[in-house]
RNA sequence: GUGGGUGUAGCUCAGCUGGUAGAGCGCCAGGUUGUGAUCCUGGAUGUCGCGGGUUCAAGUCCCGUCACUCACCCCA
């Protein structure tokens, strides 16, 4: 035998029993958006190279140099998403569904991929649930996407995150604040990489986590403390609406995300349960995209999820999501015409909405009730000759043990019956 | 891109100063061709990540390499 093949580096197979949690965090995350209005939009898993380089900003670590960037078979450059904000921008614009009535209000989930060093909570293939509410530049807007990010979160009976809040400003505010903050980091002693980041994206060094590197920091000005008039406007009532919708949060003035796009509100779910990740969702308000595509000068909000990540803070909280899966009849036979009436009957009660399942391959009877009990029915119907020639199938109760002689021509409907929701 | 840790059965791992490969769980079968989750008995699965070196002898020591993993960085 060769080598057997592997996933890639930095992927993942999700297996059962596994996979039932992670489709449970999906859904649980997806609901409230349901339940707000929020259509569903599926966009390509790639786009040409220019969505992602324009839209989430060339000087990024994930445009510089995490995408998955190749050539097609037509000379194109084309992307894996690295994100999903972008080529729903893409899509709101090419479709100009902004000539309807606003705001739009969009949510989808897949696959996102990145080239970055793998390690906990952070993958080169990883799945997100992405929301956004575009073409309306409305304070309670921003309060509603961050409220139903929440409402996900909590829903999944999470406790252990927090929501940290902050204003970015905009371009009426943000270049002046630029500026000063250029002036204080040049003052400071700083190794050659974070000078250069100091350069290209002043705001990220705000986050730094070196120790050496927050001490300086101390008196550095920040952005929430000059807000032009307006801006402070809308993160006030930001604040005012999140706090009618009961929701908490922390404020982060350092708070800086790692797409260019991100204006007035910007906020992040971060979680402790995550190894040396904290953030299982995040987003923001983005002004310039629309336009950056194409578009018209529209706003918009939106925020993406994390999904293993979320998975990951729910088995970090213990919580127990994932109502077992399995089947509620289980059909037993004994011999090859009870076989046939067993491959039958299953297919009648799945037919009728009742999951079921029998054995395959030869197996004894020992062996099928054992697999009977694995499978997670109530209830199990065991089809022998001796049965079979008294025109019966035994009924019998796994849980309690009971057990009844059915007749044959009963048995779909007192199974049915018997488990049926 | 930089650094640390770990590679032994399907899974979790033990294996001392080198001396013929182990346990638990799981799986399969038997005890009972008519009954599972309990119990008893038996069985299968390993080029000990890979390559080289030292040695009479390497899972064990040395070198290299690959993979996984954690962290920096960055982010969902």
């Amino acid at each position: 035998m060769s080598e057997p093949m592997r996933a890639p580096k930095g992927t993942f197979d999700t297996l059962p029993p596994d996979s039932a949690q992670f489709l449970a965090v999906r859904d649980t995350l997806t609901a409230p958006l349901r339940r707000a209005g929020y259509g569903y939009i599926e966009t390509p898993t790639f786009e040409d190279t220019a969505v992602f380089s324009r839209g989430v900003g060339e000087s990024t670590d994930v445009v510089s140099k995490e995408m998955y960037t190749f050539t097609d078979r037509g000379g194109r450059s084309i992307t894996l998403r690295p994100e999903f904000t972008a080529g729903v921008m893409r899509a709101f614009v090419e479709h100009r569904l902004y000539a309807g009535a606003l705001p739009v209000k969009l949510w989808t989930a897949g696959s996102a991929f990145r080239y970055e060093r793998p390690q906990a909570g952070r993958y080169r293939h990883f799945t997100q649930v992405s929301v956004e509410a575009i073409g309306v530049d409305d304070p309670a807007l921003d309060a509603e996407v961050v409220a139903l990010a929440a409402q996900g979160f909590r829903d999944l009976g999470l406790r252990d995150f927090e929501l940290l809040l902050t204003s970015l400003g905009d371009a009426t505010c943000r270049p002046q604040y630029r500026e000063l903050l250029v002036d204080f980091l040049a003052k400071l002693d700083l190794d050659e990489d974070t000078r250069r980041r100091a350069e290209i994206n002043p705001l990220r060094v705000l986050d730094d986590k070196r120790p050496e590197v927050q001490a300086q920091l101390d008196d550095a000005p920040l952005m929430v403390d000059h807000l032009s008039d307006s801006t402070k406007a809308h993160y006030d009532a930001v604040r005012e609406h999140l706090t009618d919708l009961g929701v908490t949060w922390t404020e982060a003035p350092r708070l800086v995300r790692g797409l260019d796009y991100y204006t007035k509100t910007t906020f992040e779910f971060v979680h402790s349960g995550l190894g040396s990740q904290s953030a299982i969702g995040g987003g923001g308000r983005y002004d310039g995209l629309s336009a950056a595509l194409g578009g018209p000068d529209l706003s918009g909000i939106g925020y993406a999820v994390g999904v293993d990540r979320t998975l990951l803070a729910v088995q970090a909280e213990g919580l127990d999501i994932a109502t077992s899966a399995g089947v509620q009849a289980f059909v037993v036979p004994l011999g090859a015409e009870a076989k046939r009436l067993a491959v039958k009957l299953v297919g009648q009660l799945r037919e009728a909405g009742v999951s079921a399942d029998t054995v395959y391959g030869d197996r004894g009877l020992k062996g099928a009730m054992k697999a009977a009990d694995r499978s997670g029915a109530s209830h199990a119907v065991v089809l022998g000759d001796r049965d079979l020639a008294e025109g019966v199938a035994q009924l019998r109760d796994l849980r309690s043990h009971e057990q009844v002689a059915v007749p044959l021509g009963e048995l779909f409907e007192r199974v049915r019956a018997t488990v049926g929701a």
